[in-house]
DNA sequence: TCTGGGGTCCTAGGACCC
DNA sequence: TCTGGGGTCCTAGGACCC
């Protein structure tokens, strides 16, 4: 039978920074901005599980990590490094499984054949040791015959186990959790279920009330199949990338519209190199600001042909900016904490004016 | 305590079309 | 005369994930 072998690196940015510093093993490490070297408004990229003991997690303040712990340890990212090293661990799967579906930089779902739990357990282990000695990662997996319960069952293997969930006992392994155990249901999802009654996936499993049913729709009834251990439907085609974007955080918030202007040119020109290295053509251009009330606005436009390079996007972007500025003129004069360029409606250039051509009088 | 930067998917209303 | 039903596209916003 097929199962999913689902690996998730534990703290994956430190885990990465300690192959090359294994001396930092075992103590609070925290890669993210360092406050000590000055003010900073970024967060808190991946927290070592010593540092998690001080209460430090992931998209925390940095500043409010380094309160907490003020010894710890700071590393500045290297995400050339991060996504290397996902690339070795791909191509480590790859090389002894036939089917390795990347989720995340640090997750990846491989697909097995073996005949019972007992045999796919024992694959897990050897995945997990073979992680290990070879690339120096620790990894945490679930097992199971659904994607989305193999997922679940890595976080409760978390960290550094591996957890094997049998077909006949998925329900009983998904009851007591919360219903925030489930991947897509998040903060708001879960006080909607709770304002049901809908608490853990026990509950879940008893089925919507009417109501409910209504309220969630198609999400509604794959949590209920989910609950009850029931198969479920699992997209996975991948169709290359959807959209594409770059955004900057002014150290401290913007009144002034030109040096909006000048960040929004850059991020469109830096945006539009990467997107022509990926050889994609876009046709949809969005630009967002966030206020200093953390508030987003956003405002896009679809262009009636393909396009590519930086000043077409930068003269669209900044259009964009100056609309939603203006709108924003009219009412509060709030500054801006950050601003965002984002292309989506891709095409791949390679298979530009294939279609053209076929408009251009022919001469030959 | 004061919230990054990169993504994916979904919803809902209006325009537009048949 | 007071008006269907279904589909797609566009836009803005929201929830969620790592």
């Amino acid at each position: 039978m097929r199962w999913t072998v689902y690996l998730d690196i534990d703290a994956y940015y430190v885990s990465c920074e300690l192959r090359d510093r294994p001396e930092l093993e075992g103590r609070a490490v925290i890669v993210g901005p360092n406050p000590a070297l000055g003010a900073t408004r970024g967060v808190v990229l991946s927290a070592s599980y010593e540092a998690r003991t001080f209460g430090i997690r992931s998209a925390m303040p940095a500043s409010e990590a380094a309160r907490r712990c003020p010894e710890a340890i700071w590393l500045a990212p290297d995400f050339a490094k991060y996504g290397r090293i996902a690339e070795e661990l791909r191509a480590r799967l790859g090389s002894k499984f036939s089917d390795v579906v990347p989720f995340s930089i640090d997750e990846v779902a491989v697909a097995v054949e073996a005949p019972d739990a007992d045999a796919v357990g024992r694959v897990a282990l050897e995945v997990q040791a073979d992680i290990r000695d070879a690339l120096r990662l620790p990894a945490s997996i679930g097992v199971a015959s659904s994607r989305t319960v193999a997922k679940v069952a890595s976080d409760r293997a978390k960290p550094g186990g591996v957890v094997v969930v049998r077909p006949e006992s998925v329900a009983t392994f998904l009851a007591p959790l919360s219903v925030r155990a489930i991947p897509g249901v998040g903060p708001k999802t879960e006080a909607r279920l709770a304002a049901f009654g809908v608490v853990t996936i026990a509950d879940l499993a008893k089925g919507l009330p009417l109501p409910a049913r209504r309220e969630f729709g198609d999400h509604g009834r794959f949590l209920v199949r989910l609950a009850r251990g029931e198969p479920i439907i699992e997209s996975s085609d991948d169709l290359g990338p959807r959209s594409r974007s770059s955004d900057q955080t002014f150290s401290t918030d913007v009144s002034d519209l030109r040096e909006v202007q000048i960040a929004l040119d850059r991020l469109a020109h830096e945006l539009a190199e990467s997107l022509l290295r990926e050889r994609l053509r876009f046709q949809t251009v969005a630009v967002g600001l966030r206020w200093e009330d953390f508030t987003r606005t956003t405002r896009s436009r679809t262009l009636p042909v393909m396009t590519e390079g930086g000043e077409r996007l930068a003269s669209v972007a900044l259009r964009l900016l100056d609309e939603l500025w203006t709108d924003e003129s009219e009412g509060r004069h709030r500054r801006v904490r950050t601003v965002s360029v984002h292309t989506e409606r891709f095409h791949a250039a390679k298979d530009r004016q294939t279609k053209l051509d076929g408009f251009v009088p022919s001469t030959s």
